[in-house]
DNA sequence: CTTCATTTGTCCGTATGTATG
DNA sequence: TCATACATACGGACAAATGAA
């Protein structure tokens, strides 16, 4: 039966190229291009449930086979299901079925991870004290590391660039196997993140980032005079990540309650 | 020359299918497949300004010359320039720069907003109130309304499906165009914006969300029985807006700051 | 408005390299 | 070791969109 689908398709096909009679228009069908149609084809297989989320996704040479298309139109059409993130492939092994439903349908992209907020651009981070330390277990347990191991730590504010109004109380955490760089930080204008990235050739491969408000501290009282009973900081922890997912930094950034906002804009992707 | 430049590579190419003599393991360079190579080329020239933001890059056909490599191999290449955001296509017209630093480095990808919340799948919406309302000023400035426009707002509880432990007070407004849904959203379990969406043919292209901490409003305080003096909320405000930038509809989350906390994972993208 | 060359899009065929099990 | 399956790379051909003549 997979042969007679073979036959129709590449009858259709055949019959593409031949040019229309002359008189009427014709509805002219859309003309889905072949590697759509096979792309099309086994989306519906997968969120079907007949290539279930697990299993393999027949071969090229069996596509190419079953479609009567050449294998670059098989290739072309795996590659949409790749690419929305529906399989996975690998040499030698061949193309498995990651998810019936596809990849996200909404993203929130950056090119820096600063730009999470959109204040990050017109900032500096002034450090006030650079100490290493051995965390304690709260500590520990904020940033993703072991209790007691030794850390980096700098102290400091972040302000607007223009009048240096403090924008967060902010402590960043350094895995002691990158202290020999201490004496970069206090010249790095951009994220740190990326100084230890370029300078000790490791990738952050991700970052958890935990937004809380809690009563502000009294370190930061100090730091934006605040001495209102009830005042709060809204605290926003970012860890970054090695690909093994051990916290290469982190950082905890406290900032005033009564005039700081958290934005986020989240767009949907692709066409579907 | 482009000619000379030619033959010369592809006398390399062609002698690169050759066998290693035998004797000499070579230090064995990693053979970074041609395609990358050209993509990477490309790449910097994107940066380095030759390809200056606005102008076009050399026609598939050039490439090929330059580089010596088939056609397949140069659109291997700007395949990727066109993934990782550097380039854009068009057909007939040819391939122009979009950006000198290629698109998003970081994303944060979900299938539904509400994963923005890892609670979300589990939790259930208890209606407690569903008014008509025009909107004030300051609430419509949060959902991006017209002041004193008609808004069905739909008050209520969200809570754990399990044990019912309340997670957030919130209000949720439904444009008044919506308003014929009004009977469906009390069954409705998945997000709101979903049902609207599905029922009323629209789609939600963007979101905005704004995260920040206040002292707890009464009508909260309430909902939680919390009487604390200083009490807080983070409140989460979505608005989920149309193509062209209007809000179909929002919600104002107020989660309890003593027991709430918002966390994200951002990954970063290909292999860059 | 039509014609025409240009440029990318689609599609086919073949061959070899390389990772997998 | 060996067959399998995907990755890379070459070649050719025609269709469709574009923009200028």
């Amino acid at each position: 039966m997979a042969e007679d689908e073979a036959q129709d398709l590449s009858r259709i096909a055949a019959a593409r190229p031949a040019p229309s009679p002359d008189i009427s228009p014709a509805p002219r069908m859309p003309e889905i291009p072949r590697y759509l149609q096979v792309f099309q084809d086994l989306r519906a297989r997968i969120s079907g449930g007949r290539y279930p989320v697990g299993s393999m996704v027949p071969t090229e040479a069996e596509l190419c086979a079953e479609f009567a298309v050449s294998r670059h139109t098989v290739r072309e059409a795996l590659r949409r299901l790749v690419d929305q993130g529906y399989v996975e492939r690998r040499q030698g092994s061949g193309t498995q079925v990651l998810s019936a439903e596809g990849g996200s349908l909404f993203t929130q992209s950056m090119r820096s991870l600063s730009e999470l907020f959109q204040y990050a651009l017109d900032t500096d981070f002034a450090i006030t004290a650079m100490v290493m330390t051995a965390v304690d277990e709260p500590t520990a347990r904020l940033i993703g590391a072991e209790p007691g191991s030794s850390w980096l730590a700098l102290h400091g504010i972040r302000g607007t660039r223009d009048d240096g109004v403090p924008i967060s109380h902010t402590v960043v955490y350094v895995h002691e196997r990158f202290g020999w760089l201490r004496d970069d930080f206090p010249s790095c204008h951009g994220p740190f993140y990326a100084l230890i990235e370029q300078r000790a050739q490791v990738t952050v491969m991700e970052t958890l980032q935990t937004i809380t408000a809690l009563p502000m501290p009294d370190a930061s009282r100090q730091v934006f005079g605040d001495q209102t009973p009830g005042a709060h900081v809204l605290r926003v922890v970012r860890r970054y990540l090695d690909r093994r997912g051990s916290t290469l930094t982190a950082s905890i950034n406290d900032h005033p309650a009564d005039r700081f906002t958290y934005t986020m804009r989240i767009k949907r992707d692709g066409e579907r």
